[in-house]
DNA sequence: CTTGACCCTATAGCTTACTTTAGGGTTTAT
DNA sequence: ATAAACCCTAAAGTAAGCTATAGGGTCAAG
């Protein structure tokens, strides 16, 4: 069983993010090489490389850093945590991103309310019914 | 014809905001004191009030600061600009705003194909499914 | 033996929209 | 006269997630 060392520039390179992120995730402890070689290089293992992927892909789904890294900490001690645990995390961000959506889209029709009663038209802005709303909502 | 002068705190109060930020709001040239006292206190009027309100009715329907300023800008000349340039605006936060909606929709839908997947039992988490999507994705 | 492509650390900068802090005058009421 | 409640400026701090810069080792190729 030959372990793979990848340095931090192949690493990136593989999970298509920059060496300086890699760095930048090691400073807020969400990841760090297995080993370093003898000139001080980081040295990356598969498990590593896996673990990346994990963080990218909970950011894919909308997880802040903070948040990967409890469920880093479920992940790691899987066997002291229940699927509850996890659920829970998942269905307290659903609801976060719902109300994001709720608002923009409070904010769309808003919007598109302003935008149906401009004529949009060549003429003067001077009595522009946009301008209007936003200074007498 | 009695013009009111307002200090800050009382403008601030009135519209809802702190004085920290209205003097933000001052340091990035949307808005400034139509005078000043004897003893260097700003002094607002009804105008001014006007305006202030116009940039959180404009914050209010997801124009940035920046944004807020060019509107500004057309609210202030309007008789320069035409409909179409003030509908131009609006039209391109409402692509904007869309996209945003559509991106977060795109991860809630994720994140409730997950939710669905996971028992959320008190099993071990060992073989959460939520957990190995993360990991394999 | 030097050039280029890597690697290292530490620190600063970026974006947005404020908030906080520090240090100091002013006004109002008691 | 003093304390509370305002006002002022200037500068630094906050959140999130990086990116960039400075200054300096390491390594393989030609």
């Amino acid at each position: 069983m030959k372990t793979e060392n990848l340095k931090i520039g192949q690493l990136a390179e593989r999970a298509g993010v920059s060496v300086e992120t890699i760095r930048f995730y090691e400073s807020k402890g969400l990841i760090s090489p297995a080993g370093r070689s003898a000139n001080g290089y980081r040295l990356y293992n598969e498990l590593d490389g896996a673990r990346l992927r994990f963080i990218l892909n909970a950011k894919s789904v909308g997880f802040t850093l903070k948040e990967i890294t409890d469920l880093l900490a479920l992940r790691v001690h899987a066997d002291h945590h229940t699927c509850e645990d996890v659920k829970q995390l998942t269905h307290t961000k659903m609801h976060e991103i719902a109300e994001k959506i709720a608002q923009l889209t409070a904010i769309h029709n808003s919007l598109q309310g302003l935008h149906n009663a401009c004529c949009g038209g060549p003429e003067s802005a001077e009595n522009c019914s946009i301008l209007e709303y936003l200074d007498n909502k």
